[in-house]
This record gives C-alpha cells, sequence and structure tokens, in this order.
DNA sequence: CGGCATATTGATGTCTATCAAATGGCGTGG
DNA sequence: CCACGCCATTTGATAGACATCAATATGCCG
C-alpha cells in the first residue's frame, strides 16, 4: 500500500544538488517578480509543517503535494501542471509536502512581499483570496472523487487530465506514474492498473504505452479538445 | 444508500415558514452587523449554484452543507458548530447547499458589504483569506479520512466532535443523526452503526443514548477536555 | 545483454455495501 | 396513561469490490 522503499525515498532526498539555473528574475504569478527554480524528478521542494516562505507556479513538468499517513501511506492532495499556482495549503506553514513528479520548472515568488503589496493593492488581496477559494473548491471536487468506484475516480481523475495537462490531438501525456495516480485516488496501484486495462478493454481508453492515454469517448474526447 | 425520501424532501422544503424572530442587527462574524436567523430542522439556509449573498455564522444549532451525486447520494461536506463561519465555499455562487441539522440560529452578513469594507481595511481583508485558508485546511482533513478504514473514519469524526461540539464533562452531544455521519464519512448507516456498536463493546466509547457519547479512551478524553 | 524500476496479471481474502428484518424512542390521540 | 404509528437505529445474512500477496511482463539505461 505505501509507495515507496526506503532506498528510494533516500534518493530522493538529495535535492539540493538538483537545484541549477537559478536566475534572479523572470516573471511569476500575481505579475511578481520571481526566483525561476529547476528541480529533478522526485525532489522536494517543500516540506511539510516548513514555513511558508513562498509560492510557486509551474513552467514545466508537474508536481504533486502529499501528505503520509501514520501507517505509511501516501496521500496526494493534487498535481500542479504548467501554469497552475501552489503553495495555498498554508497560511504560515505548509500542511503538505511538494515534490517533483518530473524535471519540473517553477517560479517562486516570496509571500512576504505579495503580503506587503497586497496591503495597499486591493486587487491583489482579492487575486490571492480567490486563489486560496480555488483551491478549496478543487479539494472539494478531490473529495467527491474518493467517495466513487474505482472506474469512476479514474475516469474521473483523467476527465481532469484530459482538460488540464498537455496534450496532443489524440491524447493525453501523463507525467504521473501509476503508484502516484494510486495515491491521489486512495486506490493501490493494482486496481488502478486493473483499471486502466478495462477501460481499454471496453473501448473507453487506448494505451499506446502506459503513460499517453487516447479518449476514444466521445464525452471525453470534447473534454480533450476543450480549453 | 441515499438520504431522504421524497416526501422527506418536501417537508424540508418549506423553510421561509421557519424562518422568524428577526432583529434587524447583531454582533457578526469579523466584528459585522448582521441579521439574525432561526432555521428549522432540516431547512435549507442556502441551495447549490446560488449566488453567494452572505456569510453565515452558527449561533446555536447545527449547519451541515452537501451535495447530490448523479446516483443519488448525498456527500456533506461539512458541519458547521456554534461560533462556526461558512458558506466560505463559494466565490460568486456556491458550490454546496446548506441546511440546519437542528433548530438553529445564525447571523448572516452581507458578502458585498465585507467585500467593500475589505478594500480599505487591510486586517479585513486578511481574516477573509485566514477563513478561506482554514476552510482549505479542514477539507484536506476530510479528504485524509476517506481514504481510511471505516473505524478510522468514525473514531476521526468523534475526535473531531470532541474538540468542536457541544459537550458535558463526560460526553459530547451529536447533533447529527447516523445517516448525517455516514453520509459526512463515505459510509453507509449500516456500518456506521456497526462501528459504533463495536467501538463500545470494545470499551472505547459508550452510548448512554445514540446522539451521546462517551469517550473511555485516554486519548479521547483528553480531546474531550482540551479546548 | 543484464539489472532495476514500473506496470500488469492472477489467486485469494477482507471489508463494506446491500438487502432484509427487528428493535427502540418519542410524540400523538384515544 | 397507554397504544399506535412513525422514524431512527440496530442487527443479521449475503454479495461484491477492492486489497493483499505473489508472480510475470515491459521498458529503460548502463
Amino acid at each position: 500500500m505505501h509507495t515507496q522503499t526506503a532506498a528510494s525515498l533516500e534518493i530522493n532526498r538529495r535535492p539540493s544538488s538538483s537545484i541549477s539555473s537559478r536566475q534572479p528574475h523572470a516573471e511569476g504569478p500575481f505579475g511578481m517578480t520571481g526566483t525561476p527554480m529547476r528541480f529533478a524528478r522526485n525532489s522536494e521542494i517543500y516540506g511539510e509543517d516548513e514555513a511558508a516562505g513562498y509560492l510557486y507556479q509551474v513552467v514545466s513538468g508537474a508536481v504533486r503535494t502529499y501528505k503520509i499517513l501514520e501507517d505509511g501511506r501516501r496521500q496526494i492532495g493534487a498535481f500542479y501542471l504548467p501554469g497552475d499556482i501552489f503553495g495555498f495549503e498554508a497560511s504560515e506553514t505548509h500542511i503538505a509536502s511538494a515534490e517533483a513528479v518530473c524535471e519540473t520548472r517553477v517560479i517562486m515568488v516570496k509571500r512576504a512581499a505579495l503580503m506587503v503589496r497586497a496591503t495597499h493593492e486591493k486587487d491583489l488581496a482579492r487575486q490571492l483570496w480567490d486563489a486560496t477559494a480555488q483551491e478549496l473548491r478543487r479539494s472539494q471536487e478531490h473529495l467527491m472523487l474518493l467517495i466513487r468506484s474505482a472506474e469512476d475516480r479514474v475516469v474521473g481523475f483523467l476527465h481532469d487530465m484530459a482538460r488540464r495537462a498537455v496534450k496532443t490531438a489524440t491524447a493525453i501525456e501523463l507525467p504521473m506514474s501509476r503508484q502516484d495516480i494510486a495515491d491521489y485516488l486512495g486506490l493501490t496501484i493494482e486496481t488502478v492498473s486493473r483499471t486502466f486495462t478495462q477501460l481499454e478493454q471496453n473501448g473507453i481508453i487506448s494505451l499506446p504505452t502506459s503513460r499517453r492515454v487516447e479518449l476514444r469517448n466521445r464525452a471525453m474526447q470534447n473534454r480533450l479538445m476543450a480549453a
């Protein structure tokens, strides 16, 4: 049920060396100047209970936030894709950890600087509030998925990805592993895998590779084309 | 699985007559002047997709927010108890419906008035943001419950109630039915009932009545006493 | 080619849902 | 005050979905 061996966790624990390519300035979220950063696959962006010093925007790649339960299981709270802003599950300290799902570039903006500007720029204050409210809605959508059947959860996840993820004309490219999907949906990796297979057998999707999903269903194709 | 018969829904649909005891002014959340209102058991406070005109604070009683799934099941998103502020699952429109769990008094404040004041009172803007962030954390806690076993979910729910609910020296008074609890935890009423029985048989709780829960476990008693 | 991580498939067990019935609590009217 | 009816809750029997344990397959990189 739990996700990673001690060994792989250790590997993940040397993220500092993976940070590179710092340039002092770049356009960040909320029109702020931010710091571009690179994170290697599985490296930590921030840890649970750390002081929340920054807000982040994904430039390329993908990010997962997660918490580890007492029994060792990992619950992924969200995936963030290019353009998404994250780091909002926080007021003073983060309530989840964040890691790069794959090679990822983000822009970081100092939270304190935003707060200062927000005190006299009412528009910015409103944007920050809205972003948090949107995150709340996203969390509630996620919660609604978790009470449904395995098939519904996987289909719901694919719908979401079809709307948000990097995609070609015919397929979605999933940046995350089956284990990541399982930990997001509260299922085991075996159940996720079996559900993918079953969706393929039912002609709802096809799987040219395990990370590439073509949606054969009209409703899903519409989602794929929209936005 | 679903919760209410058509008949009982109809009964719930005459809430207007249940509103009474309107006084023009009372101290509301965020130091605002608000309108006190009474709602009868099971009456609607607002509906999903309604314009979000107000924020609310519970004075007495209890409120549930919920969404109905396509298959007819009801998912309760949160319970709000005296002192709690709700109505934040919204930017323009509500994303859930709200109902009184039992005879309930709330104070309503106009969202628009708050927004106006928030533009020049930076402290108020910050309070609104914080309240939304807290709601986000609450939602994430709820989400973490839903991936656990039935027993863990019920225990987690009781922990939360022990911290928040009206309580005597020795017991918690639950304002909500087993069905409400089931719909909050993503379980059936039968499983919730069996889990209560089993917790009692294991000496973890005792149930003088179905709505009154005494915590026999030290960790839970500590929660009961704290806060 | 070999080694390792990821993914799939198979066999079996457990937990919770479902269907069904019995019990308990409480207000109303006789 | 008691009997009845209604609703909430509990209990029982069974089925189904997903987890678990185990093995095999696939892909990737050195």
